[in-house]
DNA sequence: CTTCTTATTGATAATGATTGTCAACATCAC
DNA sequence: GTGATGTTGACAATCATTATCAATAAGAAG
């Protein structure tokens, strides 16, 4: 049975806190800062636990890192990413869907999932480089 | 200056062996089981090169790990590939380039770039499974 | 409230892919 | 052929993530 703790649900706050997908030691370290101590092996599990009952959206950075970001549950959708600070907008893509599902159908492909991120400069780090 | 070596060639050789994405420890033991003996360093040393210079594409895995596959230099495409035996096939995606740069300048981003993979079950597979 | 079962925590060690180090080596311009 | 220097490879180092496991605490039962 699964048991309530408060340190789930101040892994999940401060998730939700979050407009950017953050590491899980990131996350470890602003828990820290806030005087919360949570043991950096909790943060890895409350996470994983969150991504796979939907609670959270994971993608991987280019190095490889894994990102979480607090998400909408129930609805499909993907993410446009600011690759400077990390700031994320959620996106739908019908056409991509429907694209996916007729490629993978075309190559006698079955069971398609598919990732599809964008990555960007926000408007804030468009205008800071310029 | 850069200079052609035989372990170099032997990397790319190696990787355009293979049909599917494979990891550099995987590409490693091909190599050593080969005969050709060839540094494990030296193995990711030339896959970095190869991935920059255009001749071989990478994504990660689901684990995290980086995997590569020999490419058709030039020009700008997508894959669909097997989440169980890593054959891969290189596919167009049109439609997913016009809407990703829409969605990214209608979110006033700019310099956008894409991750776009479809994962499957290729027909050898599905056919196992079924 | 008390007790008991057991899921959960967290400090720590272990894992494993990737990168750094650096002396020995091999390539190539001259 | 020679020499400057890019390259190799065995090994150590890094670092995110996972496994361990004794101590703790949530929640059911009485
Ligand atoms: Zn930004
Ligand atoms: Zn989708
Ligand atoms: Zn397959
Ligand atoms: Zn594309």
């Amino acid at each position: 049975m699964r048991r309530n703790t408060w340190q789930r649900d101040a892994v999940k706050a401060a998730l939700e806190a979050q407009d950017a997908f953050v590491s899980a030691q990131q996350l470890h370290a602003v828990l820290r800062d806030e005087g919360t101590g949570v043991g950096l092996a909790t943060v890895y599990r409350a996470l994983a636990d969150l991504a796979a009952g939907g609670g959270a959206d994971s993608l991987q950075s280019a190095e490889g890192e894994a990102l979480y970001r607090a998400c909408t549950p129930g609805q499909h959708h993907h993410h446009l990413i600011c690759r400077n600070c990390g700031v994320t907008v959620e996106i739908e893509a019908d056409p991509v869907e429907q694209w996916a599902k007729a490629v993978a159908a075309a190559n006698g492909f079955t069971r398609p999932e598919h990732v599809v991120d964008v990555f960007g400069l926000c408007p804030a780090c468009s205008a800071a480089v310029s």
